[in-house]
RNA sequence: GGGGUCUUAGCUCAGCUGGGAGAGCAUCUGCCUUACAAGCAGAGGGUCAUAGGUUCGAGCCCUAUAGGCCCCACCA
């Protein structure tokens, strides 16, 4: 304890120390322990590719303060990691490097691809996991996983079998989104929608006449944004409620440039009042036409390559562009005479968004998971309460997905990632699934099996991480104990793409929901509102926020002042406001330190547990403010209002415990005459501080831990130590009703020397007047510090006004007047100026509270409680109104 | 087109099931008072977007309007 305690809190040097320390105790570890409640926390996994941003900062805070919190109340807390092997972006990166390089992708190879992609995963996959670390993250880093590592595959390959068996993973041809510069087929969720300028093109098709020739009068007139897909018409579409056209149904159009009779189909999808009631089309490169298509069986013409080239199906347009294609097809119809206008036309435009290209959709075939099924108890999960979103708006978009689901188009044309464990036979083309590749063809049996080139969507994988993590397929003693999981802590942003596939996994695989609780968090935004994002350069990295102002200035300024799922803007100045609180319990926790220590210098006696009448009334009322916080702040825990949980506590330390408290006790520091007195002062500092640390330390790990092994060495660490619990039979009411009383008037002593300019050094005496005893007897046992605090000389308790000037300035708390001569400063008409503001404000409050009480339905329908609070304010009110109207009576005579 | 959400002090935001408008920052005033000037003591500043409604009582609930943001769908 004889530590030396720097001026100011500087967390550089400290923070690793003691992470290292938190390390090798294994405080983060946690084992299977029956005679313990598991509170299980599984990790968003971090991508492999990722840096430490804002969001992984806001995020993993949120987890680690639950995570500790409950750790110290006792539960076997488990705060599950690992990282995401992102196939994608994964694979972009290696690409990106392989270009520098000068290596193409194909050249190289699948094989010696994945031996890059694997070198590339052990030098940098360990990166986030370091940064996450310097935030203070109590995972227990011995079971940290992958989602590409052996039991995660194992859990990857046991679902697609299953569920292929089940016949909910099927293999089709249907219209995905591709990508033509990732060459890869891309789920619904992954397309990005903007906004885009583009053009409609009018256009006709002639009519076949009864001679079977095309029509020189007859035209149908449409319009498209994508004039190039006509290629690949294979009918035009009309409504079958559309008046204008009923006449043609049965007929054919001849398409221009191709020379191929199509059909006029009718489909209630054309919707009359737009543009000219008829559509093109195209069932190869529309979804919507996709669907027509189906409906009316109609070929399916593919004309573009993957690269989004036109194919040999397109005649003559063949291996050009589709934006040049698009540009000749135009420009011919014009010749034709068959472009009727051109219009300007802003529209929304798929695209990747991971690499922004305009999506193509394109008929392919590819792997499905069913979703119709699956959903189901994922739906009623949410509906039932059995699985509780936060806040609970999230369950409408929930449900906006889920009501209208659609399958799940998981295979990618990409090598990092889980391989289907499909096989094709080389010679008879039978599909077999299975967990081990075939040795030969189970229907021909010649031994020339391939398995699909694919891999599985990176959320397929992240899907099972609740149970996978934890064991699964087996079913280990950890996944029994350990699962379904608490909490799940993640951004609104990926409820579609993770949290719900999690929630049908979850029950499909387990029989039973992942976790009870998902908890939302929102975006963090720069300081003008807009998302932090390399491109704009905007990015604050949190890094070198830890490096300046440390990491709990850092979580403090992201956990406070912000509502779950609520984005929130990052500003410097909040940090800084953070890093000032850092500060301030810093010096508390150094003021009473040495207190603590020059006690012991004096007396050789360390403090210790004061008998109960030693204890003064101040003492009481913070131990008794500290009571309700602990009860507050708990709750608010409870109901994950975190940041209305840490601004309790915050509040209590700064404004109750350093502004107040310590102000008061002071004197009895300094006065070592009083020896009981002085050792219960710092016994309730002490006790009171410690904690106060213990409900800050969840949010501020290091700083408190610190303080903590400083101050006390009786226990080794603040993050195993016990969670406060509140105490009944410590609430004192009394004093703390006779304590608030006392900083009234303290403030209003303040109030009045600040309006009459006085300064703190002219100190003046103080006389409490109340006929009220008890009053009076609040005033003299607070005396010490009621003098102090008020800048009094000398502080006299009386029933009547007898030896008090005449010009002495009042301020009347309930039924007390407080007196303050100022000899030479007092002014009369300011004083009386003061008073009738005074005295209008009451009268407020007065009509108020009178009008309150005489509505008789009110008093019939308000609870009990509402009422009792009202007539006490009453009768405060009258009395102070009495004393304010008697003193102005005074003056004025 | 469907859905969500926001509009509270100069700025950024809290305000839990309806019961006397809050914080941080900024501004102004006075203080280097032996923990802290990254501090202390005070002050100013808000018809809680607008209009109705429910209620004894509305920032909070309902309806409409205006403006901002987001998600989903994608009308060719």
């Amino acid at each position: 304890m004889s530590k030396e305690l720097a001026k100011t809190y500087d967390p550089s040097g400290i923070e690793d120390r003691l992470y290292e320390k938190w390390l090798e105790k294994k405080y983060f570890h946690a084992e299977v322990d029956h005679s313990k409640k598991p509170f299980t926390i599984v990790i968003p996994p971090p991508n492999i590719t990722g840096q430490l941003h804002m969001g992984h900062a806001l995020d993993n805070t949120m987890q680690d303060i639950l995570i500790r919190f409950k750790r110290m109340q006792g539960y076997n807390a488990l705060w599950q990691p690992g990282t995401d092997h992102a196939s994608i972006a994964t694979e972009v990166k290696i690409i990106e490097k392989l270009r520098e390089e000068g290596i193409d992708k194909w050249d190289l190879g699948r094989e010696k691809f994945l031996e890059r992609a694997w070198d590339w995963k052990k030098e940098y996959g360990g990166r986030i996991i370091s940064q996450l670390k310097k935030l203070g993250s109590s995972c227990d880093w011995d079971r940290e996983r992958f989602t590409m590592d052996e039991g995660c595959n194992k859990a990857v390959t046991e679902v697609f079998c299953k569920m292929h068996e089940k016949g909910w993973i099927y293999k089709g041809s249907r219209i995905i989104n591709w990508c033509p510069v990732c060459n890869t087929s891309i789920s619904d969720a992954e397309v990005e929608y903007q906004e885009q300028a583009g053009h409609f093109w009018h256009i006709q098709y002639p009519l076949m006449d009864e001679n079977g020739q095309p029509s020189t009068t007859e035209f149908l007139t449409f319009a498209t944004t994508r004039p190039e897909t006509m290629l690949g018409d294979t009918a035009v579409a009309i409504n079958p409620e559309d008046d204008r056209y009923k006449h043609l149904i049965g007929r054919k159009v001849m398409l221009p440039l191709m020379n191929r009779e199509i059909p006029i189909v009718t489909d209630s999808y054309v919707d009359m009042e737009f543009g000219t009631g008829v559509v093109k089309i195209t069932p190869a490169h529309d979804p919507n036409d996709f669907e027509v298509g189906k409906r009316h069986d109609l070929p399916i013409i593919n004309v573009m390559n993957d690269d989004a080239t036109i194919n040999a199906k397109g005649g003559k347009f063949a291996g050009m562009d589709r934006y040049e294609a698009r540009a000749a097809i135009v420009k011919e119809l014009d010749e034709m005479g068959l472009l009727v206008k051109i219009e300007d036309h802003s529209h929304n435009v798929g695209t990747h968004d991971r690499c922004k290209t305009t999506i193509e959709p394109l008929v392919k075939e590819q792997w499905f998971v069913k979703m119709d099924e699956l959903i189901k108890p994922a739906v009623e999960a949410v509906k039932s309460g059995e699985i509780q979103l936060i806040p609970e708006r999230m369950e409408k978009t929930y449900f906006n997905w889920t009501d209208n689901i659609r399958d799940w188009c998981i295979s990618r044309q990409l090598w990092w990632g889980h391989r289907i464990p499909a096989y094709y036979c080389d010679e008879c083309g039978e599909v077999v699934v299975a967990k081990e590749a075939p040795e030969k063809c189970p229907k021909c049996g010649c031994a020339h099996m391939t398995q699909d080139p694919d891999t599985l969507d990176t959320w397929f994988s992240s899907a099972l991480w609740p149970f996978s993590t934890l064991g699964w397929p087996e079913m280990t003693e950890d996944l029994k104990y350990f699962y379904p999981t608490d909490v799940l802590v993640t951004g609104y942003d990926i409820i579609f793409f993770w949290v719900i596939r999690m929630i049908f996994s979850g029950f499909e695989q387990m029989k039973e929901k992942p976790f009870k609780t998902v908890l939302f968090h929102g975006l963090v935004r720069d300081s003008q509102g807009r998302k932090m994002s390399k491109s704009l350069g905007n990015g604050i990295d949190p890094l070198e926020i830890i490096d300046q102002y440390g990491a709990d200035a850092l979580r403090l300024t992201l956990i406070t002042g912000n509502a779950p799922g609520n984005d929130m803007r990052f500003y410097f100045e909040r940090v800084e406001a953070s890093r000032n609180f850092a500060n301030k319990v810093w010096n508390a926790s150094r003021f009473i330190m040495m207190n603590m220590e020059q006690a012991l210098e004096k007396t050789g006696k360390a403090v210790y547990e004061p008998a109960a009448n030693e204890l003064e009334p101040v003492d009481k009322w913070i131990l008794s403010k500290l009571n309700t916080l602990v009860k507050d702040a708990t709750e608010n825990m409870e109901h994950f209002e975190l940041g209305i949980a840490v601004q309790k506590v915050y509040d209590f330390i700064w404004d109750e415990f350093c502004d107040w408290y310590i102000e008061m006790v002071k004197p009895r520091l300094y006065n070592s005459d009083n020896a009981a007195s002085q050792n219960a002062a710092l016994w309730t500092l002490k006790t009171v501080l410690i904690d106060a640390l213990k409900l800050l330390h969840p949010y501020m790990p290091f700083i408190t831990e610190e303080i903590f092994c400083t101050l006390q060495s009786e226990e080794e660490s603040i993050m195993i130590s016990n969670w406060p619990v509140f105490d009944e039979s410590k609430v004192y009411a009394k004093e703390e009703k006779a304590i608030e009383i006392i900083k009234e008037a303290v403030r209003g002593i303040r109030n009045v020397r600040t309006e009459m300019n006085v300064p703190p050094s002219k100190k003046a005496s103080v006389y409490v007047v109340s006929e009220n005893q008890e009053m009076l007897d609040v005033f003299t046992e607070g005396k010490l510090f009621f003098e102090s605090l008020a800048y009094a000389s000398e502080s006299f308790m009386q029933k009547d006004k007898s030896g008090i000037a005449q010009d002495a300035v009042s301020v009347v708390i309930a039924d007390a007047t407080l007196y303050i001569p100022f000899a030479e400063l007092v002014d009369i008409a300011q004083e009386i100026e003061r008073l009738q503001k005074e005295e209008k404000r009451l009268e407020g409050e007065l009509a108020r509270v009178n009008g309150m009480l005489s509505n008789e339905r009110f008093i019939s329908k308000a609870p009990e409680a509402k009422i009792a609070q009202e007539r006490e304010k009453l009768e405060k009110y009258t009395q102070m109104m009495e004393q304010v109207r008697a003193r102005l009576a005074q003056l004025q005579a």
